[in-house]
DNA sequence: TTGTATGCGTTATCAA
DNA sequence: TTGATAACGCATACAA
């Protein structure tokens, strides 16, 4: 009867115990590998957790213990959902931030329901349902993660690297990244600029102000912003044109991601304007398709896979309790045709 | 003193309950909403867990519940980094299923670590890590989802969808898509076809066979396979250059995706190949350059944010036990220039 | 090196 | 409608 009963249930680690005639405690310290536990009893324990198909039950280990090595990572989803991606850039970081996470042997949890303002990242910290956070792109929310940094809550961020963030941020120059697009229209005599991307984010902003700096070597320089709301594909196609029909005849663009890139020369073509020919134009991010398109994009190039690392190393520096520094990642400028 | 041991810890439910005036029970219920609670306790209840910034235990409550509210999403990351990427389609669907499971506030965990085998997905599910599997890309894997399905896991793949395949599949129709972009090389009068991409992988082969079937209409209609082993945009590139040195002369080629397509155009491009009076073109999954690539992609559509619904959907009716059937997405071909 | 006893913070069961 | 009590399954302190 009681037995009937067993048999239906999972076996617990005290039906390990039993069988393997140990202690329960013995079964814990075998089960995660600790030194304490002579050699024939830990194999007989491992044996009799393979034939019963016993695995420990993470929810009772995360309770118990003071981590619950689950990292929850936000992304924003809605600035990237609906063709509206800034690039697959962001989804190559997720993809360095995964493979970090899972050497660790850490739990990604991703974008949580609900996680909207302060107070929600607050309480699923709390509620334990993660030691820190991961965000990929920082996007307009600097002040809430400012908030978030001196509540002490774990967390290292994807965006612009600020001197006075107060909150672990790892970015590529963005400034430095306007720069050298800035020195390279220089180099080619353009002087009727155009910047185009959101400046409500922050590490769009950086860039246009790197350029922007660059456009000071010379007073006949002029900088237009073309502000692009969504930073979809589509809204970046539209506004390029209307921008054009207005008259504005820009001789050179810099453009917030390859994929606006994209869609740059689609609507200058449209309007009989050709790389390299009527305007230079530089990109972000050097994903694949930019070497090839026709004509080739001329990019800056950030190295996704250091980022992901890079994320997960500080947020677990911060959970040992330690207070790591922001960094800035080399940024480079790669030329192509156009 | 034993003031001050409470002071320095986060309050439990205990706490609340003894502030309130109630008992443990009744907290609980008032939290989880629960119609047993008078108004007013209920309204005293919430008001001194905001006070005390209470937020419950998620571990604890997944330790006493019979569900997790966890589901596991499994990437193929492997096939999709290192600008290995099929396309940001894969991503998009994430997105959608991202969604979903937020809307029933279920958490997602992402690629945990350590799923390999069949033995780690099912480890997964008996230490209760989550509470079912949504898988996207099958890939290689049938067999073993296959077996997965056997064990009644709860699962639902985005995928090839079979009739004999056991476990709950949402897919595109592939088939139907190899057949469309087949039928269009008809219209356009082609006879040597090239279709590109790894049939290893399920829905990809359904492609192939699409295509073929097609080209049954005609005795005279070759069609060749290219092999791609990662589907990355560089090995497209160069897998397809060095075809055309061979002195392969294909007037029609079907890609596994549109970024793929884009590689396909560049290469034939450097080999004084031009789309569409040299050959035809048809890419899928419809990205948004597709339709602003010079030239613009002919494609395959399939909706990614009513795939990422359905496979929740799926996944959920299978928890509450019931066994639903595999569903085909419908699929179109979308005509552009190539 | 092993075992005993205890507590982690909830929710479910039952009785009141 | 509420409360007392008992699980849930594990890891740690401590003693042996």
């Amino acid at each position: 009867m009681a037995d009937k009963r067993r048999k239906a249930m999972r076996p617990t680690m005290d039906d390990i115990a039993r069988l393997a005639e140990v202690s329960k405690p013995t079964v814990s310290r075998a089960l995660s590998g600790s030194p304490l536990v002579s050699p024939e009893k830990r194999e007989r324990i491992l044996q009799v957790a393979r034939e019963q198909g016993y695995a420990v039950n993470r929810n009772a280990q995360k309770l118990r213990q003071a981590r619950t090595n689950t990292v929850a990572v936000v992304l924003d989803f809605e600035s990237h959902r609906h063709g509206a991606i800034g690039d697959p850039f962001i989804y190559e970081l997720l993809a360095g931030v995964s493979e970090a996470l899972s050497v660790r042997d850490v739990d990604l949890l991703l974008s949580p329901p609900g996680l909207n303002g302060l107070d929600d990242f607050i309480d699923l910290h709390r509620s334990r349902g993660a030691d820190g956070y991961i965000v990929l792109g920082q996007g307009k929310r600097e002040a809430m993660f400012r908030e978030l940094a001196r509540k002490d809550i774990p967390m290292a961020v994807w965006g612009a690297v600020m001197a006075d963030s107060g909150y672990c941020a790892v970015g590529s120059d963005n400034f430095l990244g306007g720069m050298l697009a800035g020195r390279r229209f220089l180099e080619l005599g353009r002087r009727k600029w155009l910047f185009v991307g959101n400046t409500v984010h922050d590490e769009i902003r950086l860039r246009y102000e790197g350029l922007r700096e660059a456009a000071n070597a010379s007073p006949d320089i002029s900088v237009d912003l073309l502000q692009i709301d969504m930073m979809a594909f589509a809204e970046t196609y539209k506004k390029a044109e209307e921008y054009l029909k207005s008259g504005n005849r820009p001789d050179a663009v810099f453009a917030f991601s390859d994929t606006a890139s994209m869609a740059i020369i689609s609507a200058f073509r449209q309007n009989g304007l050709v790389a390299p020919r009527d305007y230079s134009l530089v990109g972000y991010n050097n994903i694949p398709p930019a070497a090839h398109f026709a004509p080739a994009i001329t990019t800056i190039e950030q190295d996704t896979n250091m980022a992901g690392t890079l994320l997960v190393e500080k947020l677990m520096q911060q959970l040992d309790g330690a207070r790591p520094k922001s960094v800035t990642l080399p940024t480079k400028l790669i030329v192509r045709e156009t």
